[in-house]
RNA sequence: GACUUGGUAGCUCAGCCGGUAGAGCAACUGACUCUUAAUCAGUGGGUCGAGGGUUCGAUCCCCUCCCAGGUCACCA
């Protein structure tokens, strides 16, 4: 990244000084009101004509195609292209010919915002067009957009496809790369279809700490911070169950958060250090009842995203109508491995996972040893939606223990396409069961497992005053909205992935150069000569210098004066 | 964190055995009143990711580093 500009950039620069000495303002501050946009043109415009015959659409230039006094270009707006249609003597029909040959032809540029006015109608070749009568500049664009070409089959040419490009200017991306916009616009939906479900059942959206003294409710390494007044320390959270389930413990009979959880560890293709989570308590409820709650959400959210229950991710279509297969942790590894597990000490699942060439470590607990078997072997078959019930207790703190199953928690995960999408439990409610539970994780912790839980004393206290049988919900957003757009990365339905800092050329600021009598509007010239740093002028050549100025300002066709020799000798005093 | 692939013009990419770089699009000049990957003629545009090393000479070979992608590990 330097701070020299390229010969386009240079060049419309001098367009906008143009425009200005033309006495167009090339940003102006007034309201343009728009009467139309793309796709409602050419949605509607063969089924009613007349409804076309006046309309005013704005958004950017996209494509020109000059042919002396008339042109063609594709004006891009929030929902599509259209073309429009230019004619010299209809945008300027007495003499001056300047808004046409030079406003238009000249000085306006792929990428620039502009306004127009005219009416619909369909060329001799059959393309809905915008025959152009006004012409207005909204916003000059100062950098030049990659130019994706598309040709008749919609095979794209030049794309704009390099990833790092595209996450670090998602504004270039979405805007030569607009079927993308389709992914984010069906986040959206997919958020608000499941808060118009959840408040449907009167259920109520909260707000609860991101910033939280001690990082409950998950296990997961946090980002710490540092509160300065209070001078304390605080973490952004893992996870936000402790303090939804103190609302339960409050009174509410449904709450539920759509928030951002932080977890400071590894990123792939599937984990962000940001992500969005969604949680979800309801009173008096237990997993069971959670498990047709959640299919009759997910049918749902699937059908308001494109209209029938079923999706096609990569080479499965998945179908989100329920009742899904229901299927016991224990019961899904002897399914996938022939292995029973549900009685096998820490010993046996040990040479178990041997047997199966499983790495393991000493850290590991029964629960942990089991959870690693079922991820080895049998999550990547769970490719139609899955409940996997009843946990071993030693991996699930927060559940309430199995009515019947002794060693168990009452809990299901929904797997999809291979991967864990939801997590649910009939929560924990007997205080002194969840005090023991969380010392246990201490005793993890004791072993090495930096990621066991930690205590959190109100948290116990607030059950101690007592909260309702409650089942709890938690829905990984992002991963949910990659399967329903059929995403294979995350950093694709997130707008902004958390990405390395770009690396910055060591440039000196325009002040650096004048501070040594260079005038303003010729430090562009030397950082395009490559002297980025003072140093590095003065280490030069002054006479060359003075020099290359010279054929600099012809080259670039600079009408700005120069310097005279003595003032550019004076630079390197 | 490990392995691996890549980083060359505004964008997408070539670049042979080491001799300081090419194409298409974009840009610029000109022609053109229904084009649509517009066309035609011409012209410019590069710190070859950064820094070292080897060499008479490095985009190319070697080393270190930076950034990104992929795979794996980690991530209840």
């Amino acid at each position: 990244m330097s701070i020299a500009l390229s010969e386009q950039e240079i060049i419309r620069r001098e367009s906008l000084q143009q425009l200005r000495a033309l006495g167009i303002d090339p940003y102006p501050a007034e309201e343009f009101k728009v009467t139309a946009q793309a796709q409602d043109i050419t949605d509607n415009f063969e089924a009613h004509p007349d409804t076309y015959k006046s309309v005013t659409i704005a958004g950017r230039i996209m494509n020109r195609r000059i042919m002396g006094s008339a042109s063609f270009a594709e004006l891009q707006d929030s929902t599509g292209r259209i073309q429009i249609y230019l004619k010299r003597d209809d945008i300027c029909p007495d003499e001056d010919k300047t808004l046409y040959n030079t406003v238009f032809k000249k000085l306006l540029d792929i990428g620039d915002y502009v306004g127009v006015k005219g009416y619909v109608f369909l060329t001799q070749t059959g393309e809905i067009s915008v025959h152009v009568q006004e012409l207005t500049i909204l916003a000059k664009s100062l950098k030049p957009l990659p130019v994706v070409k598309r040709d008749e089959e919609g095979n794209i040419h030049d794309g704009f496809t390099d990833p790092e490009s595209r996450y670090r200017q998602r504004y270039v991306d979405l805007t030569v790369n607009p079927e993308f916009k389709q992914i984010f616009i069906k986040r959206s939906k997919v958020i608000s279809a499941m808060r118009n479900y959840f408040n449907k059942q009167g259920w109520m959206e909260v707000e609860t700490p991101i910033l939280q003294p001690v990082h409950g409710g998950a296990a997961a390494r946090p980002f710490a911070t540092h509160h300065n007044t209070l001078d304390m320390p605080l973490f952004l959270r893992i996870a936000n169950e402790l303090y939804l389930k103190r609302l339960i413990v409050a009174g509410f009979d449904g709450v539920y958060e759509f928030g951002k959880m932080f977890r400071n560890e590894g990123m792939d293709r599937t984990h962000n250090p940001e992500f969005t989570a969604m949680e979800i308590y309801v009173a008096y409820k237990d997993y069971i009842w959670m498990m047709e709650m959640v299919e009759n959400c997910l049918e749902e959210v699937t059908r308001a995203v494109h209209g029938i229950a079923a999706v096609q991710v990569g080479p499965n279509e998945i179908n989100f109508a329920g009742p899904y297969t229901r299927l016991s942790m224990y019961d899904s590894i002897l399914k996938y491995t022939g292995i029973d597990v549900s009685a096998m000490d820490e010993a046996g699942l040990r040479s178990t996972c041997a047997d199966l060439k499983i790495e393991v470590d000493a850290s590991m607990g029964k629960g942990k040893l089991i959870d690693e078997i079922f991820s080895a072997k049998v999550e990547a078959n769970l490719i139609q939606p899955t409940y996997i019930t009843d946990y071993p207790i030693e991996m699930t703190p927060l559940a309430k223990k199995h009515r019947t199953k002794d060693g168990l928690v009452e809990r299901f995960e929904l797997f999809v396409n291979g991967k864990e999408i939801a997590n649910a439990y009939s929560e924990l409610n007997d205080p002194i069961d969840q005090r023991e539970r969380l010392e246990e994780q201490l005793i993890l912790a004791g072993r090495g497992d930096d990621e066991a839980m930690a205590m959190d004393d109100d948290f116990l206290r607030a059950l101690e005053y007592g909260m309702p049988p409650t089942s709890g919900l938690g829905i990984g957003i992002d991963r949910l909205v990659m399967l329903l757009t059929n995403q294979s990365t995350i950093q694709e339905v997130l707008f902004f992935p958390q990405m390395r800092p770009e690396k910055k050329v060591k440039v000196a600021t325009a002040d650096d150069f004048i501070n040594i009598g260079v005038p303003a509007e010729w430090v562009q010239v030397l950082n395009k000569m490559g002297f980025n740093t003072v140093e590095e002028l003065k280490a030069a050549n002054p006479n060359k210098v003075f020099n290359d100025l010279g054929g600099m300002r012809k080259k670039l066709k600079l009408e700005i004066t120069m310097p005279v020799k003595e003032v550019v000798m004076g630079w390197f005093e």
